[in-house]
DNA sequence: GGCCAATTGAAAATTATTTTCATTTAACTA
DNA sequence: TAGTTAAATGAAAATAATTTTCAATTGGCC
């Protein structure tokens, strides 16, 4: 299955699949195609739905498997929805955090890690060794904020 | 029902409760008592499991609408568990960080916002306005890194 | 002690997620 | 380009998680 027209994001599915020896199924590329096109953070049901109106029929456990396996290797992030669910985005692989937008649900990248460079040292005091973090901002992008202003 | 000693997180909740014109239930301050005696973040399951220790048959529903009521009055806080699930755990009501261990699921404040200090110029140069934020860090506590040096 | 709105329990209903296994398919090889 | 094979999928069942409903109970106040 070749689409003509394939975004970055699918091409670097594909590579890290193939660096995996993974199969770069038409599915997992629609799951990659799905979230790049909605430029959102999408819950489980949406990508689902999303999928099936580019191939058809797909099975709902494929795309829980996709999204559990793409999270492994980086190519899409889980995010917290302002509400309480949760849903995914798409990820650039590299170490980055997003904002989304508590309206429209948009992500957005906030490219400087404000953990990184922070003081550990009360931390460390408690005896606690950081391994990892995760942040998340929530706020109002552009767009919802003009149209709720007008 | 009245307890003849009740900790600190106790009396907080009763208050709280009250000042809102809430009860007061054995069943809501049993899910603090669990929560504080545990030291640690619990999920919901762990939580009935606990409260039904001290009170004989509780219903589900019940643990559920309480932390769904706590967190918005800030006396538990929702976290994320290591593994990928959710759970609770007791909050101060102001605004602090967790760090999870990763082991023992043990939380530990974090009391410095790494974001609070934070320039914002590069997100707010997006057009995004930052309204809130979750961060959480995950790593591991004394206690677990000793026993397992050991 | 009695009143009343708030809360609970129990069960059903709903929703979410995972597992199973027979069938299909992508990627490699000849 | 066809054949081979392990990986992946679909469909359905199984399981788990969460919410709803409503009659019965209870805490806080007088």
């Amino acid at each position: 299955m070749l689409k003509d027209f394939e975004c970055k994001q699918e091409s670097y599915a594909r590579e890290v699949l193939r660096g995996k020896g993974l199969k770069s199924t038409a599915q997992r590329l629609a799951v990659v195609h799905v979230l790049h096109t909605s430029g959102k953070s999408l819950s489980v049901g949406e990508i689902h739905d999303g999928v099936k109106d580019v191939l058809g029929a797909v099975g709902l456990a494929t795309i829980y498997r996709t999204l559990e396996m793409f999270e492994d290797l980086g190519i899409v992030q889980r995010l917290h929805f302002p509400g309480g669910g949760y849903g995914y985005a798409l990820s650039r692989g590299e170490h980055a955090h997003h904002m989304v937008c508590v309206d429209c649900r948009g992500v957005f990248d906030f490219p400087e890690c404000p953990v990184e460079n922070l003081d550990y040292a009360s931390v460390e005091k408690q005896g606690f060794r950081v391994m990892n973090h995760f942040i998340q901002l929530f706020g109002q992008c552009v767009e919802c904020r003009e149209q709720i202003a007008s």
